[in-house]
RNA sequence: GGACCUGUGGUGCAGUUUGGAGUGCACGCCGGCCUGUCAAGCCGGAGGUCGCGGGUUCAAAUCCCGUCAGGUCCGCCA
């Protein structure tokens, strides 16, 4: 039908009499004799020299036959990566016309994005939209290629899976064949991954769709795709390691260059310099600790476990409403007050100058601008409450005050590792597990798993860029009796657990190698190499915010017999 | 579960603060003119339930209440 494609044509084409297929980008007619017709296809536009009258209009689809000619002097066309030739002495034969497109078909102008899903198909037409997806294509086919050279298999888990009460919530599918009964959608291929490990695998991966039924945002929806990888007789540092190597290899894929070597920081740490256990490395800002400066102080806005405080560089000239204004985003976030200095000319120097000021003595003054090392010009920021809180409320106000888009700029990798092995506790006062059951304490806390587990780390690590949680993995428990011990501290009985994961824990009797493993969110990391705020700009078909298609009309409701076919009945509206 | 933003011809916006005739801009669409344009140009034209419902008012795109949809964020996401 075709001889070649619209975009690859150049000078050393001319003369060759070719047949080309697409879409009508844009017509442009001169009079009678005249006419140009964009013609479009994956590759880009070729323009076609049409002599005489035609009706065809925008998104036709159309084949042109003609021949390549170099354009006459002072028409070439820079911008055009064909825009040296043109093909004329065109025939033009309709494939298929077009009605007018509901949205423009052009990257300058971004239509309303509820309308953008609507026509999908035709959002996509769009050269951004077509990069952005071969882009996903090309990141993907060189992860695949990296986990190949490491020795890695790839195997298709279940997507039809067994609930876990315990995480996110999951998507249900009822079954026709066990009416009352469910399948659940997986948020992840966990478990199915830790099988092959036993299973002697040694070294699996998967690029594998997960669903979560949560609320999303700008980096969540409820299905995305994870690069899913698990190895047998690893430490933390192998899989590091080759995430690292993947990770590195698709970044050299899209982007030419290699990353460097990608730095750690302890999560303790991340959270007291950053104040989250995603940082963005981007820019500095660090929290400062001012905890021993108001150790023994008499003012009670600051008399807490932890001082913490951020300079923001220049928001000396932040006005009341500003600040009034991060105050109130400041107590959003739980936290008691928010306390502000602008560092203004003095006497004797920089001083500080806020309501608060007056009551703090001069050395807890003087030490503020010490510690901090704000200069005039500044606005200096503290919270003054248990320390988790103070750094998590000051790291959000960082990113807010701080942070550039997530894909703009450099790209900053780094690996968060130690993470705790609890998350405070739950209703009944239990530790509540910070990752999932199946990961192993770090071999020297293992003996405090008991006596204090809130302070036990974790053999947990999660890839961060630029502020995005990329991904997280952990070695995992393959010995029952620590498996025991981990369950007993999560007060997870035993007869809970084999109700739960009997299949997991039976298949471990029978010998599982030492294991580990990661996901990677690839909806994400691709999202920052287009160069897109929202993953949706990288997903093919995407969901609204309360998990809608827009272009299906997914969810709907099931008629009558096909529920009774699933042994459903409707229950009545919700009031 | 909660906070906030948005909704105006096919598209993108302005108009809403301070109520006064569906007013404006750009693109697109339709028709005409035009033999070198490329976001073509020029002339003309069509196209509207101002998301939806209710209220206040002599009068509502504009004010109030509710609701729906989309988005951003908090909660949530082991």
């Amino acid at each position: 039908m075709r001889t070649g494609l619209c975009g690859l044509l150049g000078p050393a084409d001319v003369d060759q009499r070719v047949a080309l297929c697409g879409w009508v980008a844009r017509r442009r007619e001169h009079g009678e004799h005249l006419a140009f017709i964009d013609l479009r296809d994956h590759t880009g536009i070729i323009q076609c020299v049409v002599d005489g009258r035609l009706d065809v209009r925008s998104e036709y689809v159309v084949r042109v036959e003609g021949v390549v000619r170099r354009r006459p002097e002072g028409t070439v066309n820079p911008r055009l990566s064909t825009g040296e030739v043109e093909i004329h002495d065109c025939t033009l034969e309709v494939l298929a016309a077009a009605e007018t497109p509901p949205v423009p078909i052009v990257d300058r102008v971004e239509a309303d994005e509820a309308l953008r899903f609507k026509y999908r198909y035709l959002d996509l037409r769009r050269t951004k939209m077509q990069a952005n997806l071969r882009l996903r294509a090309t990141v993907n086919g060189a992860l695949r290629s990296a986990m190949e050279r490491n020795g890695f298999c790839e195997v298709e888990t279940p997507l039809l899976w067994s609930p876990t009460p315990e995480g996110a919530r999951e998507f249900a599918v009822p079954s026709r064949l066990h009416h009352g009964s469910f399948y659940v959608l997986p948020q992840s291929p966990q478990l199915a991954k830790q099988l092959l490990m036993v299973a002697g695998f040694d070294r699996y991966y998967q690029i594998a769709r997960c669903m979560r039924d949560e609320d999303t945002r700008a980096d969540r929806t409820v299905e995305f795709t994870q690069l899913d990888l698990e190895a047998s007789f690893v430490s933390q540092d192998d899989i590091i390691a080759v995430v690292s190597d993947a990770v590195a290899h698709a970044s050299e894929a899209v982007t030419g260059a290699r990353p460097a070597e990608i730095t750690r920081i302890t999560w303790a740490d991340a959270l007291d310099r950053f104040g989250t256990d995603k940082p963005d490395m981007r820019f500095s800002m660090e929290l400062i600790d001012l905890s021993a400066l108001f150790a023994t102080t008499s003012v009670r806005a600051f008399s807490a476990p932890s001082v913490k405080a951020l300079v923001l560089s220049g928001g000396g000239s932040l006005g009341r409403a500003r600040i009034d204004a991060l105050i109130e985003r400041a107590k959003g976030l739980g936290a008691p007050g928010l306390a502000w200095f602008r560092v203004v000319p003095g006497e004797g120097g920089a001083t500080l100058e806020s309501p608060l000021a007056a009551h703090l003595s001069d050395d807890e003054r003087a030490g503020i601008l010490a510690i901090s090392g704000a200069v005039e010009g500044d606005l200096v920021l503290a919270i003054a409450a248990e320390h988790d809180l103070a750094c998590g409320v000051l790291g959000n106000l960082r990113v807010h005050l701080g942070a550039q888009g997530v894909a703009e700029g450099e790209h900053r990798y780094v690996w968060v590792v130690d993470f705790p092995m609890f998350e405070g506790l739950d209703e009944e006062g239990n530790p509540a597990a910070a990752h999932h059951p199946f990961t192993m304490p770090h071999p020297e806390d293992l003996e405090r798993l008991e006596s204090d587990p809130l302070s036990v780390r974790s053999q947990a690590y999660d890839l961060v860029l630029n502020g995005w949680e990329l991904g997280s993995g952990s070695v995992r428990i393959h010995r029952a009796d620590i498996q025991r011990r981990v369950f007993d501290a999560l007060g997870l009985s035993p007869e809970e657990a084999q109700a739960r994961f009997g299949f997991l824990l039976e298949a471990f009797r029978y010998g599982a190698p030492p294991h580990a493993g990661f996901a990677i969110g690839l909806d994400r990391l691709i999202a920052i190499f287009a160069g897109e705020e929202s993953i949706r700009e990288v997903i093919a078909f995407p969901k609204t915010q309360s998990g809608a298609d827009l272009m299906t009309g997914a969810p709907k409701p099931l008629a009558d017999g096909a529920l009774r076919d699933l042994g459903l009945v409707r229950a009545p509206a919700k009031k």
